[in-house]
RNA sequence: GGGCGUAUAGCUCAGUUGGUUAGAGCGCGUCGCUGAUAACGACGAGGUCCCAGGUUCGAAUCCUGGUACGCCCA
């Protein structure tokens, strides 16, 4: 319909009160949020907020670090808008909750990044200016998702974060490292790492490349030293055992590295694999073999006389993590102890495969990374590294006897170990059981080309179980997850647990170049502590301090020890792993920063931290401190699409942060987080931010209303006292009490998703449908200052102060805008109330008590409920084109007496609230006799019927009500009485609504 | 393969100790209004409660076994 055809503009419009605001119907969010960020950034909001909060009760929300480098995505996002509306939250309700974040900045992947742009450390640059620029790297990506951070409407002290590469945090790491030590947790353990015998060093993982190498591959066998248990493990019956027990029966193991054999602790066959054994006719003795590769082995020894007696799982003659001690033991080909032939455990572990080789696999702890994992789980251990940092064996009287000492892996001394297996004399003649040369992929130092070695080297170890302290770390920390610590949600309890039951030490240990040193002196002999390291750990922490983690690497033992203990002590040059840096935020920030102090309250990560920084924060913590450095721990799920699958580059179903802001705005991606049942998988896609969009404008929109229906209204001189409120406008106000009661729990439960919904509902239902539907009739054409109308903004007063801050701490950039155009506040007595600066600097909205209603919320509901019901039969009018406004319309309700009764409370008021020009009650009896001659229908409420008709009075050209007064007036020819006495008399009274 | 989770309308979520036709808001459709107007109101259509067994008079809810997806391991 175009304009020109509607109803020319009525001239008493002017005498309405219609809504009126500046507070726009659209926030237009992408724009408006960063002026606002820039507005808190000049006020000082954040420092403004610690000023009026000072010397209440603290809430300590820590924040797990970020790793400082690339974009933000989705999960930083939820992580930090979380963690925002916590503080927000806890800020409203009056605490001091102090937010500092922080950043994660060693370690690997920014090493790898700067590698790219500088090369490798040692190579063009220095290590000492590889570091540097590392530090350079980070602190720019830190700049980078700090803007992304505070984009977001994230508030906290961006100015001052806590930096892992602080010297100071760096000094902590180093403190702390110590106190564990001090505390007997740290251990001294043999690891086998990457190793570069021309380098003499171990190698980071970024050192290593692979290139093809010839190799001599050889099949060793390990003889059995009770035949006869073996049959019998194998199944064998008597008639069998009977024919084998005398022969000699050999386990048969492949290797690359005939150099390992020497170090070999054990024989490693897969539990769940079933194993063979052979007896070879010609030679007349047994080998096991994995039943796959029986075929496979048979035609490499060129062996074709031969057959298989028994079948059996490696279960069955190997031993289970959950056995004392091993079942069968071999013989090692050559190696002795005191003189007597070594034998060896024949083990389980799940690394063994049987895609090559013979399915059993020797393993040698100082020199495997699977072998030294496997070994650790049965407590099997090396006594000695038998390769010098050269690549040599050294000097012992088994391998002197062997002549090894002195020979190099590479060459001569492997070369060797295959001359011992064919050597009658060392007694070990036919154990080699074939050799062959191969060629495959294998690992090379990046910077001399040369194949490497895996060999065990000292590292430290927090440990899980410690002789030199008092009390088990992990039955510490485990106590400490059971009684001392909340998890939210209650499974994480039952998750953390189940990995810290039997973990094994933690190995801090790392080979690289950016990261905090273990800043130990330890013997160059026997690799035992500085026995003075308490002292010495606090004087290189006084030098980190002031120069960084360079001090440790510039310094020269003479500058610490004396000289006679400078010749025997050396510098550990491993740093630690990352995962410590992080771990002792609760000493590095909480216990050093003022205002802040641990245990946190609160922790609150991805439900992937169980593993990480929640477990890397509980050890150091109980063992430094002996406590949980948090009360309770708070996860949330992982970000991923409509179809439930994880986010990633490369299926191209990522959503980005800051798209969403610069599109949507960072306001309904904060809704969407809080919409979100967050303590599983967060589902997010164009479709759901879109209607969280809605949701927000609809939220958006409600307070537009409040704001424009109350323009112009004082406080000081228009607030209506509670109990001068007209009954429906106290009900609604009563009501905005429950659920500013229902906002406070759902914040002080986390129970944001709740939140939406209950605010939705609130402004959908209770508001939108019904209370500010009706009212408008009262707000439109009563008079300005009359006691009907100030009512209803007394009620919309109120719940916009309340309404205001149950949102501020999600929609933050919406309720600051609210905020601005609020009218001014006044206390108890009518005193203006300055404002706060901000809504965040505000505490919850105090709404007055309503005691007494005379309507109550029961009433109110039955009210909802009739009113439902002549919707229904508003809607079947409209439909037949009776009526179009239900303005138009007059109803009669017949109702059984108790509704009657209720019905008839509102008097002449009943038509108000369902909004038509005519509500008539009459006795549900005298509906059957008028049935007949008009149209009653039934409704959903049994004791209700209803009719309908177009109304045939006139339509009052200012209230649109159709009223037989309207023509009475000779003044006013096209109003109605009401209107009459709005514009021109005392104005009119309302009782009810 | 293991541990911890999740699975209810197109979307986000409620569903109390198992008890009538499984709810809300959004979205969608239709209508109304044009004095919340790129808004608001009304009515309506949408569900094999992941699947298969089982317990029970009765199961979205309890049990068993699957499937899919997520996190962490192997």
């Amino acid at each position: 319909m175009s304009k020109k055809d509607q109803a020319p503009e009525s001239q008493y419009k002017v005498t309405l009160n219609l809504p009126e605001t500046d507070f726009p119907m659209r926030g237009n969010l992408a724009k408006r949020e960063p002026e606002l960020l820039a507005q808190w950034q000049e006020m000082g909001l954040y420092q403004q907020i610690r000023k009026a909060r000072s010397g209440r009760k603290q809430f300590i929300l820590h924040d797990g670090p970020p790793y400082a480098n690339g974009d933000i995505h989705i999960g930083h996002a939820v992580n930090k808008v979380l963690k925002d509306i916590i503080i927000k939250s806890k800020t409203m309700s009056g605490f001091d909750a102090p937010y500092v974040p922080g950043w994660d900045c060693h370690g690997l992947p920014i090493e790898l990044k700067v590698e790219e742009l500088v090369g490798k450390a040692g190579d063009k640059v220095t290590p000492a200016e590889f570091r540097q620029h590392c530090r350079e790297y980070a602190a720019k990506q830190v700049d980078g998702q700090r803007e992304g951070f505070k984009r977001l409407m994230v508030l906290g002290d961006w100015e001052n974060p806590y930096l892992t590469m602080d010297f100071k945090f760096e000094a902590n790491i180093i403190r702390t490292l110590g106190k564990i030590a001090d505390n007997g947790h740290l251990e001294k353990g043999f690891k086998p790492v990457n190793w570069c015998m021309d380098c003499g060093s171990a190698l980071a993982e970024a050192e290593v490349e692979y290139q093809d190498k010839k190799s001599i591959s050889i099949d060793v066998k390990f003889a059995f030293t009770d035949t006869a248990a073996l049959l019998t493990a194998f199944g064998a019956d008597a008639a069998l055992t009977d024919s084998y027990a005398d022969k000699t029966a050999n386990i048969v193991i492949w290797t690359t590295t005939p150099w390992t054999l020497p170090a070999n602790e054990a024989v490693s066959v897969h539990p769940e694999l079933e194993y063979s054994l052979v007896h070879l006719t010609e030679q007349d003795e047994i080998l096991v073999l994995a039943t796959a590769l029986v075929e496979d082995a048979m035609g490499r020894y060129g062996i074709t006389d031969f057959n298989v007696i028994a079948n059996a799982k490696g279960s069955a003659f190997g031993q289970l993590p959950e056995q004392d001690s091993a079942p069968f033991a071999v013989t090692h080909p050559f190696m002795t102890v005191n003189a007597i032939a070594k034998t060896v455990p024949v083990i389980t572990g799940n690394h063994v495969t049987a895609d090559a080789g013979t399915g059993s696999v020797h393993t040698a702890p100082m020199h495997g990374a699977d072998d030294y994992v496997v070994c650790n789980q049965y407590g099997i251990v090396s006594e000695l590294m038998l390769v010098s940092a050269e690549g040599t064996f050294i000097s012992t009287p088994a391998l002197e006897r062997l002549e090894l000492t002195g020979l190099s892996v590479a060459d001569k001394g492997n070369f060797r170990v295959l001359g011992i297996l064919g050597d009658p004399l060392i007694g070990a003649v036919g154990s080699l059981i074939k050799k062959l040369k191969i060629e495959h992929s294998y690992p090379h130092c990046w910077r001399h080309k040369t194949p490497i070695i895996f060999r065990a080297t000292p590292q430290w170890f927090i440990a899980m179980e410690a002789e030199k302290a008092e009390t088990s770390l992990l039955s510490q920390a485990m106590h400490a997850v059971v009684n001392d610590i909340e998890w939210r949600p209650t499974w994480g309890k039952a998750r953390i647990e189940g990995m810290m039951t039997g973990r094994p030490d933690w190995c801090i240990s790392r080979q690289r170049t950016w990261g905090v040193p273990i800043a130990l002196f330890v013997h160059k002999e026997t690799s035992a502590l500085h026995p003075d390291s308490k002292a010495l750990i606090e004087k290189v922490a006084l030098k980190v301090e002031e120069k960084g983690i360079e001090a440790w690497f510039d310094l020269e033992v003479e500058d610490l020890l004396s000289a006679a203990d400078a010749e025997n002590y050396v510098k550990v040059t491993d740093t630690l792993d990352v995962w410590f840096d992080s771990g002792v935020t609760h000493v590095a920030v909480l216990d050093e920063r003022d205002g802040l102090s641990s245990p946190a309250d609160l922790y609150l990560e991805g439900s992937d931290q169980h593993r990480g920084w929640f477990q890397s924060s509980l050890l150091t913590s109980v063992a430094a401190k002996g406590q949980a450095p948090y009360k309770t721990a708070l996860t949330h799920g992982f970000a991923v699409d409509s179809k439930g699958r994880k986010m990633s580059k490369s299926i191209g179903n990522t959503v980005s942060p800051i798209d969403v802001m610069d599109k949507l705005g960072a306001d309904i991606l904060r809704w969407w987080v809080a919409d979100t049942d967050y303590s599983t998988e967060m589902t997010v896609s164009d479709e759901i931010l879109k209607r969280n969009a809605d949701s927000y404008r609809r939220i958006r929109n409600t307070c537009r209303f409040l704001l424009a229906n109350i323009s112009g209204f004082n406080p000081k001189t228009d607030l209506v006292a509670v109990e001068d409120m007209l009954p429906l406008d106290a009900w609604i106000l009563d009501h905005a009490g429950t659920i500013d009661k229902q906002v406070k729990e759902l914040y002080t439960d986390y129970n944001f998703s709740g939140l939406t919904k209950l605010l939705m509902n609130f402004s959908v239902g209770e508001l939108g449908s019904f209370y500010l539907d009706i009212i408008k009739d009262r707000q439109y054409t009563c008079k300005t200052d009359g006691l009907a109308r100030r009512s209803a903004q007394t009620a919309l007063y109120h719940i916009a102060e309340a309404m205001v801050r149950w949102v501020a701490p999600i929609l933050s950039f919406t309720a600051e805008e609210i905020w601005d155009v609020l009218p001014v506040a006044v206390d108890d007595q009518g005193n203006d109330i300055e404002r706060e600066k901000s809504v965040l600097l505000a505490e919850w909205y105090e709404l007055p008590e309503v005691k007494d209603l005379k309507l109550d919320d029961a009433y109110w509901r039955e009210i909802m409920a009739v009113k439902t019901a002549v919707n229904k039969v508003l809607e079947e009018a409209r439909a037949e084109k009776t009526v179009g406004s239900s303005l138009a319309a007059d109803v009669t309700l017949y109702a059984d007496e108790a509704l009657k009764a209720q019905l008839e409370k509102l008097g002449e008021e009943l038509r108000f609230v369902t909004i038509t020009s005519k509500a008539d009650v009459e006795t549900l009896a005298s509906a059957d006799e008028a049935a007949a001659a008009s149209n009653i229908q039934k409704t959903d409420i049994s004791g209700l019927r209803l009719s309908l008709t177009a109304s045939t009075a006139d339509k009052c050209e200012r209230c649109w009500h159709h009223n037989m007064t309207v023509g009475l007036h000779p003044e006013y020819a096209t109003l109605c009485s009401r209107c009459v006495t709005n514009i021109a008399g005392d104005g009119e009274v309302r009782h009810f609504a």
